[in-house]
DNA sequence: TGCCAGGCCCTCTTTAGGGCCTT
């Protein structure tokens, strides 16, 4: 269904699948028609070590690491969890480096589009103090979904921004059902060309209803 | 046990540089 959105989240053991940096655990969360459907996480053991900084920032140690199940096994389900589904990130080129790598190691397609929530969030609430997620969580009063910096929770604050994202599109700025090729469109629109691609868009959703 | 990337955006730009965001 062209509604249903996946958001995904890594917690890695580093910034670069290209410098040797593994996931660590993995969350997708399901949105569709304006509400969260559904949900998968999962640590995952890719063999590696997990820094000292990394633990201290989300609470994955080694050992957690050590006892998960190997990570292309995780990686299978995941992607069979997601399907065809369009994903969407906070900060998508990263998670989006992580989910073709982990893919490629476990021999699964990466073919999905990603969209993502940090340049959404530029383009629609500059006004923002910035565009961290929890910073936007705090801006836009959103759900607290648990510990941060741990993947479902992540993944929850994302989920909750799409949807307040989503919301706002249809309140504020008269795009009816923003689906994932808007989305896709919007964070590609140039930031002077905003006001009038969204009060094009809007018209032309009003006129069809 | 550790060093530090990649992609995107903005502007004092485009023959570039610096900041943000993710772990």
């Amino acid at each position: 269904m062209a509604s249903r959105i996946a958001v995904i989240d890594f917690e890695t053991t580093g910034s670069s699948p290209g410098q040797g940096a593994r996931a660590t655990e993995v969350a997708i969360v399901i949105v569709e028609r304006g509400a969260v459907v559904d949900s998968y996480q999962s640590l995952m053991n890719g063999g590696v070590w997990v820094p000292p900084f990394i633990t201290q920032l989300t609470g994955i140690t080694n050992a957690m690491v050590a006892e998960a199940p190997p990570a292309a096994e995780v990686m299978a389900q995941a992607s069979r969890f997601v399907g065809e589904t369009p994903l969407v990130a906070h900060n998508a080129a990263f998670d989006r480096g992580f989910w073709q790598a982990e893919l490629a190691r476990a021999g699964c397609a990466a073919a999905q589009p990603f969209a993502c929530t940090v340049r959404l969030s530029r383009r629609l609430y500059p006004e923002a103090p910035n565009h961290q997620l929890g910073t936007l969580a705090r801006f836009h009063r959103l759900p607290s979904a648990g510990r941060a910096h741990r993947a479902l929770a992540d993944a929850q604050v994302t989920a909750a921004l799409l949807l307040r994202i989503q919301q706002d599109l249809s309140e504020r700025w008269g795009v009816a059902a923003p689906e994932h090729g808007f989305l896709m469109a919007l964070q590609a629109c140039a930031k002077a060309r905003l006001p009038g691609f969204l009060a094009q868009h809007g018209a032309a959703q009003a006129l069809r209803r």
